[in-house]
RNA sequence: GGAGAGAUGGCCGAGCUGGCUGAAGGCGCUCGCCUGCUAAGCGAGUGAGGGGUGAAAGCUUCUCCGAGGGUUCGAAUCCCUCUCUCUCCGCCA
């Protein structure tokens, strides 16, 4: 959510950086309900202020033994204006924050405009693009000749868009995941958290998934519940409506969930493989941090991202979305695509954001600085560490053999009881 | 599922026979003093959000004591509904 104040300063602005966006806001609606408000509060609060005198008057005579009857029966009729002012003001503000809840995040001035995903440079290409001397499989393939996919069972025991690992598949999955949580926790800073997999809508709503996004979402039947599209929900609303202390930033935690996806509209799209399932595993990190330093913060984010890519010895490139790409709730977003060489591109393997106080304000998490009264909204940031089941893919498709095995990246061995290879 | 207790400021914790209580007291924090250093001590200050006015400091006003509704001239205090937490019983991974 943008701040109101803001909005209100900026309209022009606001509805230009929108427009970047490819978001055709209109910016009226909220204009005319907000000077709307202001008046009908104006009187509202006039009309309290009296209330409050009077009664405080009342109290006084009555405790003289004055007769305050009349007093009370105007006081009567004030109260019941009150009544009815506030249940218009109430309409008023509801329709305003929709409007607020509906606006996407203003993209940084670091972000490139562009009008969709065509348009995003490529910030670096790292590694090496491996070479075979034979025609490499997609990571499907080599998963059931292995017997460590089964999307025809995981179809049979739920539906399209489910995987089923078995034996060193997995084991491999698992590593993934122990291997990830352990390089962010002992590496790079971060405490690890198991958070609920099920959250209710105003976690939902104050990551962004909500109002806009249900229909993306698994919607538990019978509760105001949804299963969790990523960690960044839980984990962000750790520190829903708290106020932190200034020394206590920044704030890191890394989250292994699995991720519910509808992925209403992709029909068609990647059918086949691991890359896009109604379920699937990530690692997230997620930053809370001071407001000066939030974009040294995601660089330091994307950077711990990274890592895990190098030590896997995965080749992969950075992009930074343009406007016209941007996420709902995003200033700035660097996505890591991983290379697959089987359909011969990158794909996205990690997405590293920096909301800065879209979502605090939201979820209402503010940070007090020292020696200063009030409060300030704290800068929140996250990122994948990775998604695992995408890693697995690469992994497969980038460490096959010609003879249909695939090679385990060294520092995943340990982690696989010092398997080194998968055979058939 | 059955029975009970509770939810107050950054934290702990009074108030709950309705009326200068936005809220005692403590902790914490900030500033000042004091003391070789540290600790202790002394003094002052310290909730959040919004509106009006002002260049600003400030002044002024409204709202907020889990959430929502009700009673009343007036509610942290009374009534109703909901959510959450805790204790006991039952059941169960």
């Amino acid at each position: 959510m943008l701040d109101i104040k803001f909005v209100r300063q900026n309209v022009d602005k606001v509805q230009n950086m929108l427009a970047m966006r490819g978001e055709a806001a209109d910016l009226g609606t909220f204009e005319k309900n907000d000077n709307h408000r202001k008046a009908v509060l104006l009187e509202i609060e006039d009309l309290r202020h009296r209330r409050n005198v009077v009664s405080e008057q009342i109290a006084r005579m009555k405790k003289n033994g004055i007769d305050a009857s009349d007093l009370m029966a105007e006081m009567r009729d004030v109260g019941a204006k009150i009544k009815a002012l506030d249940k218009s003001l109430e309409k008023n503000e509801d329709q305003i924050k929709q409007i607020l809840l509906n606006l996407p995040n203003i993209p940084h001035s670091s972000v490139p405009v562009g009008k969709d995903s065509t348009e995003n440079p490529i910030v670096k290409q790292v590694g090496v693009i491996p070479e075979f001397d034979f025609d490499p499989l997609p990571h499907w393939t080599i998963g059931e000749n292995l017997g460590i996919l089964d999307f025809k069972t995981a179809s049979k025991i739920t539906g399209a868009r489910f995987p089923l690992y078995l034996g060193a598949g997995a084991k491999l999955e698992r590593a993934l995941i122990n291997f990830m949580l352990d390089i962010h926790t002992n590496q790079h800073g971060y405490q690890e958290v198991l958070p609920p997999f099920i959250v209710n809508e105003e976690s939902m709503t104050n990551t962004g998934q909500l109002p806009k996004f249900e229909e993306d979402l698994f919607k538990l039947a019978g509760w105001p519940y949804f299963l969790v599209p990523t960690a960044e929900v839980p984990v962000t609303n750790i520190h829903k409506n708290e106020i932190l202390d200034e020394d206590a930033l920044p704030i890191y935690y890394t989250a292994y969930t699995p991720c519910f996806r509808s992925e209403a509209g992709s029909y068609g799209k990647d059918t086949r493989g691991l890359i896009r399932q109604h379920q699937f595993n990530k690692v997230e990190l997620v930053k809370f941090t001071h407001p000066k330093i939030s974009y040294d913060e995601l660089e330091t984010l994307l950077h711990d991202a990274e890592v895990i890519l190098k030590m896997l010895e995965l080749p992969y490139q950075v992009i930074n979305l343009c406007t016209g790409d941007l996420g709902f709730s995003s200033a700035k977003t660097y996505d890591i695509e991983v290379w697959l060489p089987e359909q011969g591109i990158y794909r996205e393997i990690s997405s590293c954001s920096n909301f800065e106080g879209f979502q605090a304000r939201r979820a209402n998490i503010r940070f007090k600085r020292k020696g200063k009264k009030g409060t300030e909204i704290v800068h929140t940031l996250n990122g994948s560490g990775l998604a695992i089941g995408r890693t697995f893919a690469a992994i497969l498709e980038n460490y096959q053999q010609k003879d249909g095995s695939v090679l385990i990246p060294k520092v995943l061995q340990s982690y696989m009881g010092g398997m080194e290879i998968i055979t058939p």
